[in-house]
DNA sequence: CTGAAAGCGCTTACAG
DNA sequence: CTGAAAGCGCTTACAG
C-alpha cells in the first residue's frame, strides 16, 4: 500500500504539501496550480488512499467500539434484519454509540474469516449461523475479542439461545391436545444445527407423547419457499397421511400452504400445520391460511447479545454467561387449541 | 478517552509493561502478579478500552476500505437484506475485499448521522431511502467521501435508480390491455420519496391510458401487511368499486390479499392486482393468491453502487455518474396480460 | 522482570 | 507558496 510519503517522493514535493491536497484546502492555503498537478498525478499512478487508521488517531475522533455481527448471508439472511433491528433497539435504549460491521461469511467457512484474530478490528462481535464445522473452528481458536453465539451453545464463549428443545416441545404438545396420533414433519436436508435439534427435539417429544411418526413422513427439502413447495407436493403423493404437519420454518410452512391451497387440501380440515417462526410474525400472519408458529424471539435474543457486550465493554462481566430464551407459541387458523 | 499512558500513570508503571499486560504475554514476558494485579486494577478504574486506529496503525494491518450503508431500519429495513446480497456478491465477484457497515438512521434525521462528514471513517457511502428532509440536507453538505444515492436523483452525487416512472407505467399499461377504465390504489400516507413519486405517475400513466381513478379510491395506509388489511377493509366497504387494484408495495398487497381471501372477493375473477414488488420476488409468487408485481430490482443496483465504488475507490471514475435501472414485470395469478 | 525509544501514516501549527 | 517537526495511541525490539 502506497503512503502518503510515497506520493511526497514521486511528485517531489514535501509530505505537508501531498496532505494539503488531500484535504482540499486549496484556495485556503494558495497551493501552485502546478504543484497540484504533479501531487494528484502521483496519486493516481500510485492508487494511493489514505490509511483511514492514520487520520483517525490523528484526529484524536471517538473511539467508538466496533461490532462485528458475523452472519451466512445464504437463505438465512433474510433473518439478518431482526437481529440488526434487535441489535438496534437496544443500542438505542442504553444511549450507547458504536458501528455495527456485517461481516458475511460463508456456511462452513467461518474459518476463512481473518478478523477475529485480529486485535485491532472489532471490540466484539456476534456469531450467528454457524455449522458443525464452523463450531470446531471456534473451539480451537483463540480470538482477539468477545465472542457471543447466536442460538448456539458453547462452554467457552457467551451464549444467547433459544430453548430449541422446548420449542419443538410446545410443537408436538399442541398436536397431543388435539388428539393426533400421528404426524409428518418437513424440514431440511443439509443439517443446520438449530434446525437438527429442533427435528431431533419434535421427535422425541411426539414418541413422549405417543404421536407416531413414521419415516417415510420426515420429508426433507431445501430452507424456502420453493423448498416448501416441493416438500408439499411429495407429502400429497403420500398414501394414509396423517393429519399433523410439523415445518422446521416459516419458509417451509408458506410454501407448502400455497401448494395445499392449490390441490384443496383444506388447512385446518384436512391437515393442521404448526411451523417454526423465524421471521417476523406478520409474514405467517396474514398469509392464507394463516399459520401457528412457535415463534423465536430473535429480535429480543439479539438485542439480548448486544447488552452483554455493552456490560463486556463496560468491564462489568468477564465470565462467559449463558442466556437461554423461551420461544412463544402463536395460534392462527392452521391450528388452535 | 483514557489512553494506556493514564493507565500506565495509575498503576506506576510503564506503558510497555502495560501493552504486556494488555497483550496477554504474560507467561512469555513473566510480569510480576502483583505488577499484572495493579495495572487490571488501574483499566478497571479508569474503563480503559484500547484505541482500534492506534493499534492498526501501529500493526501495518492491510488498510482495507470500510463502505458505509445507510438505511433506515423501519418497516423497510426487510428491504436491506436483498442490498446486503446484492453487495456482496459484487464484491465476491471483483474479488474485492472491504468492511461493509450497516449505519442505521431514522427517517428526516440523516443530518444526525456524523460518519458522512468525517474525512476518517468511511471510504464510501451508499445511502438509501432518504427523505425530502433528507435529500435537503444532503444537497446542503459537502460530505468527505463519494456517495452514491440508492433510488435518488441528484447532480451533486452518484446515483443508481429504478426508472419509477416506467414501473409505474407497466402497472397501468397491463390494466389498460385487460381492458379495465376504472382502477383503484393502495399506497402509503406518508409520502416516501420513491413510493410518492411511483403514486403519481401511475395516476398519470392511468390518465393517459384512459383509466378512471376517482379520489376515494385511492387508500392511503401505513406500508405494512397490516396497513394493506386496513386498506382492503376500507376497500370493500366502498360502492361500486373498480375491478383493478394497483398497491405501491408487495407488504400491502399481501395484507390485502388476506382481507379479500377472506371476505369472498376473488382474485383475479372479482378484482385484478398488481403490486410494485420490493421484497424478494418468493414473497409474492408463493402466495395465494401469487401476486403480479412490477419487481424492483433492487440486488441488481445495491450491485451497481459497489461497482461504481470499486471504480471510485481505484481512481477510474471522478464525475458523479446515473445509472437508471429497468423493472420487470412478473406474472402470477392475480393479474395476467 | 521492567522501561526508554522508535515508528506505524497521517495533519496541523509554525517557520521561512 | 512550501517544508520540517511534533504528536495522535499504540506495540515491539532492545537494553538493563
Amino acid at each position: 500500500m502506497p503512503t502518503i510519503k510515497d506520493v511526497a517522493t514521486l511528485s517531489g514535493v514535501s509530505i505537508s504539501t501531498v496532505s494539503i491536497v488531500l484535504n482540499s484546502k486549496l484556495e485556503e492555503r494558495k497551493v501552485a496550480p502546478q504543484t497540484y498537478e504533479k501531487v494528484m498525478n502521483a496519486i493516481n499512478i500510485l492508487g494511493y488512499q489514505p490509511n483511514m487508521a492514520a487520520r483517525r488517531l490523528r484526529s484524536s475522533e471517538s473511539n467508538k467500539p466496533t461490532i462485528s455481527l458475523y452472519w451466512p448471508l445464504d437463505y438465512r439472511a433474510s433473518f439478518l434484519v431482526n437481529i440488526l433491528l434487535g441489535i438496534r433497539e437496544e443500542t438505542k435504549r442504553l444511549n450507547y454509540d458504536c458501528d455495527i460491521v456485517v461481516s458475511a461469511y460463508e456456511n462452513d467457512k467461518l474459518s476463512a474469516e481473518s478478523g477475529l484474530l485480529s486485535k485491532n478490528k472489532f471490540s466484539a462481535a456476534i456469531i450467528g449461523g454457524t455449522s458443525y464445522k464452523d463450531m470446531e473452528y471456534l473451539e480451537n481458536i483463540k480470538p482477539q475479542m468477545p465472542i457471543i453465539l447466536f442460538n448456539r451453545n458453547s462452554d467457552k464463549y457467551f451464549t444467547v439461545c433459544n430453548d430449541n428443545d422446548d420449542a419443538a416441545y410446545k410443537a408436538a404438545k399442541l398436536f397431543a391436545v388435539k388428539g393426533h396420533k400421528r404426524a409428518a414433519i418437513i424440514t431440511v436436508e443439509t443439517p443446520f444445527l438449530a434446525m437438527n435439534i429442533r427435528t431431533k427435539s419434535f421427535i422425541s417429544a411426539c414418541r413422549e407423547l405417543d404421536i407416531e411418526i413414521e419415516d417415510i413422513f420426515i420429508i426433507k427439502s431445501e430452507n424456502s419457499y420453493e423448498g416448501g413447495v416441493l416438500a408439499a407436493k411429495k407429502f400429497l403423493t403420500l398414501e394414509n397421511r396423517p393429519h399433523a404437519l410439523f415445518c422446521d420454518s416459516d419458509f417451509l410452512a408458506l410454501g407448502a400452504a400455497h401448494i395445499f391451497n392449490k390441490e384443496g387440501t383444506h388447512i385446518p380440515e384436512d391437515l393442521e400445520i404448526i411451523a417454526i417462526g423465524m421471521l417476523s410474525p406478520d409474514t405467517t400472519e396474514y398469509s392464507t391460511p394463516p399459520i401457528t408458529v412457535v415463534s423465536l424471539p430473535s429480535k429480543k435474543m439479539a438485542a439480548d447479545c448486544m447488552n452483554i457486550i455493552y456490560n463486556i465493554l463496560k468491564n462489568n462481566i468477564t465470565e462467559p454467561v449463558h442466556k437461554v430464551h423461551e420461544s412463544k407459541l402463536l395460534f392462527r387458523d392452521s391450528c388452535r387449541p
